[in-house]
DNA sequence: CAGTGGTCTAGACCACGAG
DNA sequence: TCGTGGTCTAGACCACTGG
């Protein structure tokens, strides 16, 4: 590090940050152990006190360092990891596998709310929304079967919209911005009409992803996706 | 945002950061639109550059923003969302639900990599590595089963460790920091093994979880968490 | 109460890439 | 080519919180 790296475009707070993550993994800094403070590391390494904060900043962030005010900086001794999954646009993500894309709608209705989407949604059951069921093909095999909730209420300032047409998922990202979401994973065995949407077996175990999303109004929508099985959702670092 | 926040503690990038979001999800701004750029914003908060730079790399990590050099930041069309998960440490996670934490090895050899073992790990089939199966208990019921491959020869420098006695998901967590992880989410029905570990019945869906970690020397190891069924992983944003 | 991280600022230079 | 974001710096003040 005392070196400049010629030529090289990496942010020197990159550097900096895989310095410091080298020390830990070689274990020349331990778990628990308290390392330098920014102004040491800042001379160490030449940089500014900046810099060397949002280095270490991205470490903290990581769950590798667990940092206080006048406590200093310690290596985490139990490094709560973390797991990123991006979620894309259905379209998107099967054409991105080299898949012809396919949906379908195979219901509209506006009815009473269940009881235990009315609690997803925090919203009284009985209301009327409109309920959704659709799916998505990769190459004409399903690819994901969601059942969807909306709250018309919820976006104003845009025109009523023929969700019987429109694929619901593609209008709601890029019409509904929302300020919160939730999500869960889950395992489900396929009911009777899993099995038929995703032209599988009762029973089969399949993976279940349910969101919901909230703006300044209230809820926007709830979703259950029910995934096709052998389905894999995969995170990196 | 002209008037400063009496009293508040709240970064004013975040406050800068939580009014475009809001200028976004109120439609004042519509996707794909430029917004103005950071000089601009700087002297409309009152703000430095930097401060409205971090604030705008907030919303663009997010997904909500597409900023490019020479062409400005826009309001992101697809806003490719993320849902983070935190991957704690099973005894705590269990403890943090307010249940007992107990942990079972049930089987530990020296085996030779299966085909499939092999592939994730990056290593050549038929190796001895460590194989281990443990069952996690919450209130004594069976919460995860475990089927782990370690490879010791990516652990120098740490006494060799007895995993019959040793909780090795905690141990590896606080001993073997890594540089790299992999993960992934998936659902199986449980095979005759799984449901006897989780004491439930074959066929049952269970969530998969898979993770792989790697260091400078190479794999680490490789485990495969059945998780009892009902069990939800969710994420909050 | 004092040491440490958290944040902001003003200014600067540079890299990228759209036009 | 040149406008825009990416990054760094030196310096400053402040907010926590451990001792």
């Amino acid at each position: 590090m005392t070196e400049r790296q010629a030529g090289s475009t990496t942010p020197k707070a990159h550097l900096i940050a895989a310095e410091v993550r080298r020390r830990i993994v070689e274990r020349e800094w331990l778990q628990g152990e308290r390392i330098p403070d920014e102004v040491e590391l800042a001379v160490e390494f030449g940089a500014a006190r900046a810099t060397v904060n949002k280095a270490l900043q991205l470490l903290a962030d990581e769950g590798l360092l667990d940092r206080r005010r006048r406590a200093g900086t310690r290596i985490a001794i139990n490094p709560v990891r973390k797991a990123t999954f991006e979620i894309p646009i259905v379209r998107e993500q099967i054409e991105g596998a080299g898949m012809s894309y396919g949906h379908r709608v195979m219901a509209v209705h506006r009815s009473p709310l269940p009881e235990d989407v009315a609690l997803r949604l925090g919203m009284a059951a009985g209301q009327r929304l409109l309920h959704l069921r659709a799916v998505h093909y990769g190459d004409g095999r399903p690819f994901q079967y969601e059942d969807r909730w909306i709250n018309p209420a919820a976006l104003p300032g845009t025109e009523p919209v023929d969700f019987g047409h429109v694929n619901a998922n593609e209008w709601l990202v890029r019409n509904a911005p929302y300020l919160r979401a939730d999500m869960a994973f889950s395992a489900a065995n396929a009911d009777r009409r899993d099995a038929r949407m995703l032209q599988t077996d009762p029973g089969q175990a399949l993976l279940i992803l349910q969101r919901t999303t909230w703006n300044e109004i209230g809820a926007i929508t709830t979703v259950r996706v029910a995934c096709h099985p052998g389905y894999r959702m995969t995170a990196a670092n």
